[in-house]
DNA sequence: GCTTGAGCTAAAGTTAGCTTTAGGAATTAT
DNA sequence: ATAATTCCTAAAGCTAACTTTAGCTCAAGC
């Protein structure tokens, strides 16, 4: 009962590298919205890949699931996204991931202004300018960037 | 009981801008290591303000606990660190953050090929190279792009 | 000397982003 | 027609980085 442009979940997850169980997920975060066939199983078009590769493109450059489902937003509703849809809006994105790189590289700059003083202390380093990059209000893992960018061991 | 080198974990929450339940973590953490006075409350040294000042530092920079403690591990154990101790950690720090960037910007110009061709597709897309930026931690078996090959059936 | 604020510990709660488990039901393969 | 997969849901578990809560002790001010 597998049409021509509907796929199944275990095939979406092959065709994207995702765990099942992460697509699930990822329903219950807005991210994808799968109708169910008669036996109540999900079934997902062949455009949900492209949808969950700009997912994980996202997730690699720091993004979030919420900031990631408002930029899916911007998407057509009523129609599956063309080529020239998602070069809309990976336009927008690359917008944004300008302004990171470039938070991030004044603050690296702040950086060495501290590494010649050598004060790093709250009084008078630079570094403490609240608006540097978005900080991560709240509890719960903060995390924007990789950690472990590269590790001098490899 | 305050000596003149010796502070309470509510006036370091105050200079340095932490919860006092923050700091008490980061001891668990292994990222300061405060002395007990006669009735067990935790002496820290004046010091301990700059190397937690660090802390709050690297997390900007998305750095995380774990990593930020081997960090901290190259500054001498037996003695306050100087000024100098500081500058160097900052310029190994600055090293792997200049990476970082780098990393980032490389992972962005290869957005731009996909922008062009619009496909953001598995099969074809270059943003799917594992070496790209280190993938997410977190949570257990995640085949994010890379850790595990994105199978053959193709 | 008593009250009040600061500290202490251990344990549980929170958020993000998933995975694992348990117990069935639907599909597909033979 | 079975057997083997795949899928389903709901709930619990896990990591990171903390906070909150509960119940108690210590220290400081009047």
């Amino acid at each position: 009962m597998q049409r021509r442009n509907e796929i199944s979940i275990g095939t979406l997850a092959n065709r994207t590298g995702l765990a099942v169980s992460a697509i699930r997920y990822y329903e219950t975060q807005g991210l994808v919205a799968p109708e169910r066939n008669a036996g109540g199983q999900r079934r997902f078009l062949r455009s949900d890949i492209r949808r969950l590769s700009f997912v994980m493109i996202a997730q690699k450059f720091g993004f979030t699931l919420d900031r990631i489902r408002e930029v899916l937003g911007r998407l057509p509703q009523n129609r599956t996204p063309t080529a020239k849809d998602w070069r809309l809006i990976s336009q927008d994105f690359r917008a944004e991931l300008d302004e990171q790189i470039e938070a991030l590289t004044r603050l690296r700059d702040k950086l060495d202004g501290c590494i010649g003083c050598g004060c790093l202390s709250l009084d008078r380093c630079a570094l403490y300018n609240p608006d540097d990059v978005a900080s991560n209000k709240g509890t719960g893992p903060r995390y924007l960037l990789g950690d472990e960018a590269v590790r001098p061991e490899g």
